[in-house]
DNA sequence: ATTGGCAGTCAGATGTTTTGAGTGCCAACC
DNA sequence: GGTTGGCACTCAAAACATCTGACTGCCAAT
């Protein structure tokens, strides 16, 4: 059994192997760390570890390096959330205090995160699911051509252009806006979506198909738009970690283009703001990101909804680090979003 | 002086060079190519090639490659945009055929240019400067707290959020919201803008700061946004051609992040719809892409505007097929916009 | 102008040796 | 029991040496 002892051997493989990118061996730990043993010592430590599959040693006559086990362990026992420093809260009020609207918060966000962990950060925006309809715009473009316009309590605004068979006049136009808010105001995207279905009814007749194209149109607007949405910033991140990444980076790049694979992801993991949660290499085997590590937390937006904020990067990352920045930049982006914008 | 059958020579050890990334030798080229002449005959036309800074050998006993210059004559002499292949066609017709508004369009666009060229592909916004008021809307969010959105004839929304001192009632608004509407509708934003700042004179003493304030907000917004927005996709494929760039890629996807670069970029190229032109290796070194190639051409939007598009890659990039593939992209891409939306 | 021939060059491949960091194990020790 | 020093062993990486072959440049002959 791993002894006390052990795991502190473990703690410091990790951190020196992550500063290093060099194999630690027994020797240069009892040189860098008052462990007030020898280095046979500490040798047996880490059999023990190696049988535990925790670390391991890349050839015969080599220092060890950490395993995906490894990495688990040190993250839920032995990390420490370093809080971050004062310069660091006060880049992230300073940048993220003068924002205006949410498109631009978030914009602002990733590229912060990117910054204070050097990795790739990724920001999914508040699901619609959950905002509620603050109102509907019609706008005519052409005779035959309408530009519908959502606008959500969660700050953000949906638009698409709808293809109408007849001309539509300004006064019903004015008639259908006027309805269409009266009825929808307020309601979640997945009413108002059930609200729309049967909206066409309350119109004469010879209005109806009309009506019900423009309204489905609006449906399918909704619905489509359910689907989440990512930010990325930092990218150019993995190129510098490239040598942490066995052959090429380029389907982790790739992957990451995708983003349908990240939305998985994030979709599985923990969402509740204020807990940080990983998930490191082959445990997300599953996206074909088995060689990247993911830090990330929830953060609540206005309408009551919850989003995820991260990073991503090799295996091998400070944790400590990219955890507390983590959850710090998710602690204040939803303390300003809640104060700001409901 | 360089003869015809050195142009040739020149000719084969781009397009050499450009399949196989080895320098190409003399012995090399008489085999693939029927020149009907011997090996030492082409070294001696290689020679003048050489004189004339458009070929170098990277050490004494190898095979040339072409510099910069060569790349530039390549492009302007030698190069025959070849016409895509029909698959490649009908892909641009029914990838790009079936989307809806304008974000749906140039989304599209830039991927199908990354997948046509394997490069990075970028698609610029088109400009506000040149498009029209189409509808100005006010939408109140919480008493002290308004979304202004602009809806513009190129299909471009943009919402901002504005803090108000005092609470507005719903009847005033809507007061305001017409004036705003029949002053700015049709206008350019440019023109909006410098409409916007006497505005608040036709109101009520007691209105004006209110309504001045508002205006004033609208009227950054729109010089804000002036400033354009680029599309990016593929940036995976800068990870496959690494090996094409000396040292790391980590300074180019850098810049590419960075946008600012990009745009100048642009900004500085041809824009005459239907022609594309290339800058080569050194020629951006102002902007830290000495190493990279961008190929573009203008397409022009609704509103009567401008803007580019295009692919970066290395400069050891197939010019004919890019070069193609970008003017037929942007061919389509202005019938698409031209028809559909004004 | 073109050619064959030949000496010269040098990057890259292949092979050999050396070095040293690190391990595992064991007998001795506390 | 856990701890320690010592020693034989391993093996990747570095350093060095050698070989190979694809090139070139040049020149005299055509």
């Amino acid at each position: 059994m791993v002894s006390d002892r052990g795991l502190e051997v473990l703690r410091v493989i990790v951190q020196d192997y992550v500063a290093s990118r060099e194999p630690v061996g027994s020797k240069s730990i009892v040189e860098r760390h008052s462990f007030g043993v020898s280095a046979a010592t500490i040798r047996n430590d880490m059999a023990l570890l190696e049988d535990e599959e925790l670390i391991t040693a890349p050839h015969t006559s080599s220092g060890r390096v950490p395993t995906d086990k490894g990495y688990r362990v040190f993250v839920d026992h032995l990390a420490d959330l370093r809080p971050l420093s004062a310069a660091q809260r006060t880049a992230i009020e300073t940048f993220l205090g003068q924002s205006a609207d949410l498109d631009d918060v978030l914009a602002r966000t990733v590229r912060l995160l990117s910054q204070l962990t050097n990795q790739v950060a990724l920001v999914q925006y508040p699901s619609l699911a959950t905002s509620h309809v603050r109102h509907v715009e019609l706008v005519p473009l052409t005779p035959t051509r309408l530009m519908t316009v959502f606008i959500t309590d969660s700050g953000r605004v949906e638009q698409r252009v709808v293809d109408i068979p007849v001309s539509i006049d300004e006064v019903f136009l004015g008639e259908l806006r006027a309805k269409l808010n009266a009825a929808l105001d307020g309601l979640t995207m997945p009413d108002a979506a059930a609200r729309l279905s049967a909206f066409a009814d309350d119109f004469a007749p010879a209005r109806r198909p009309l009506v019900a194209q423009i309204a489905q149109t609006l449906v399918e607007q909704v619905l489509a738009n359910r689907q989440d949405k990512l930010l990325m910033a930092g990218t150019a991140n993995l190129a510098r970690t490239e040598e942490d990444f066995t052959g090429s980076i380029y389907p982790v790049l790739e992957a990451i283009e995708e983003q349908v694979a990240l939305l998985r992801l994030f979709g599985e993991m923990e969402v509740d703001p204020g807990s940080v949660t990983a998930r490191i290499g082959r445990e997300n085997d599953d996206v074909g990101l088995g060689e990247t590590s993911v830090v990330s937390s929830g953060y609540s937006s206005p309408g009551g909804g919850v989003a995820r904020l991260g990073v991503l990067g090799p295996m091998r990352m400070d944790y400590s680090n990219n955890m507390a920045a983590v959850r710090a930049v998710a602690r204040y982006l939803s303390r300003l979003l809640g104060e700001d914008r409901q």
